[in-house]
DNA sequence: CGTTGTCAAGCGGCG
DNA sequence: CGCCGCTTGACAACG
């Protein structure tokens, strides 16, 4: 099993989904920002593996405006020993990698344009992957889409589209995760029959949206859609719900009793467990002791001290300030502004309540 | 130098 | 019918 967390390290002081406005587009700026957005990523990547997570979710934004037309600059070819590098850096490391196209992705819409535009997203977060010389099983991640009225014809577009506009290279790598309130775990399971993409399982949504299957059963429903050779094993995103919040709101720490619960429903599954809880590597960071624990994961990296980092501080409104925002000079640092509340949450209630 | 409105793109649902 | 959430962060104009 390998875990870990999407896109944003809260820890590092630095962002690999640094942009720009449309407006100020130009090579120049382009270069500048990949570049940035490079260094940091592999400053993660470093992170990560220091940490003995070895499954990450890059951001989107890596190249900004990757799929746009006013990008013209063959930022593949510039950047190609630097993405090779990032690539050598993953398979010494015994890294997974996925991407999730944001919800402008969608391969079902009945407007050709959004499909194009869809598709072009889907080639530039693929070819990103390509450059890194990873294999088919690093994965592009998708939702089924919209419904339209009818979701059958829906379903139906999205296999046409699939078979029809999808090239060979994305085609290998796209998978389709169950949504929490359009496309089920059983309407994932129909693309899969029509088309053979593999289900990316989301424990969360699959609680807010299911018939009737058991978490047990259905962890093993979409393990079964994974090639072993081709795909992997089985991708899943791991949360729960949000005490007191809107129904399907992740939570903002992770939960030990009821990770641990899910566990049992694992029951001894491979698979690479994302964390999407909004603490981001705080959360996979504890998951990974627990996981431990029980002997489910590798043991610590050597000389791995385990944390004692605060995730995130609160400010004197009880707002969440991320370590990270980013400000151009770090010049004087405001050494550690007035004792940082700790996310007390976070702290309490280390054993895992049965 | 800190604050805040706004940013390429799509959906459905809620108030 | 407008706004929000979605994985929710960063830019850039303004004071």
């Amino acid at each position: 099993m390998k875990i870990g967390y999407p896109c944003v390290n809260e820890t590092l002081d630095c962002s690999a989904a640094r942009t720009f406005r449309l407006a100020s587009y130009s090579p120049e700026r382009l270069i500048e920002t990949v570049a940035s957005n490079l260094a940091c990523l592999r400053r993660i990547l470093e992170w990560n593996v220091a940490h003995g997570l070895l499954f990450f979710r890059m951001g989107s934004d890596i190249v900004p405006f990757g799929s746009h037309e006013v990008n013209t600059f063959p930022w593949q070819t510039h950047f190609k020993s630097e993405f090779r590098a990032l690539g050598e850096f993953i398979k010494q490391n015994g890294m997974r990698i996925s991407f999730h196209p944001d919800q402008f992705v969608v391969l079902n819409s009945p407007d050709p344009a959004i499909v194009r535009r869809s598709v072009n997203e889907l080639v530039y977060q693929g070819s990103m992957l390509d450059l890194m010389e990873l294999d088919s099983t690093a994965k592009l991640q998708i939702h089924a889409g919209g419904a339209y009225g009818d979701k059958g014809l829906a379903l139906a577009r999205w296999v046409e589209t699939f078979h029809q506009l999808l090239p060979a290279a994305v085609k290998a790598r796209l998978v389709v995760e169950n949504d929490d309130r359009l496309y089920s775990l059983r309407e994932c399971l129909s693309l899969y029959d029509e088309t053979g993409v593999p289900i990316l399982f989301d424990n969360f949504h699959h609680e807010c949206l299911n018939h009737g299957e058991p978490m047990r059963l259905a962890l093993r429903l979409a393990a079964a859609t994974w090639h072993p050779q081709r795909d992997g094993v089985l991708m899943m995103d791991y949360s729960s719900q949000a005490p007191n919040e809107r129904r399907g709101k992740h939570t903002d720490t992770l939960v030990p009793a009821l990770f641990e619960q899910f566990l049992d429903d694992l029951a001894g599954l491979d698979v690479d467990m994302m964390f999407e809880i909004k603490d981001k590597e705080a959360s996979a960071v504890a998951a990974a002791q627990l996981l431990r624990a029980r002997g489910l994961l590798a043991p610590a990296p050597a000389g791995y001290v385990p944390p004692t980092f605060v995730p995130a501080t609160l400010d004197a409104a009880g707002k969440r300030v991320a370590p990270n925002s980013k400000t151009r000079k770090p010049a004087a640092a405001p050494a550690a502004k007035a004792s940082p509340r700790a996310v007390a949450s976070k702290q309490s209630s280390p054993k895992p309540p049965q």
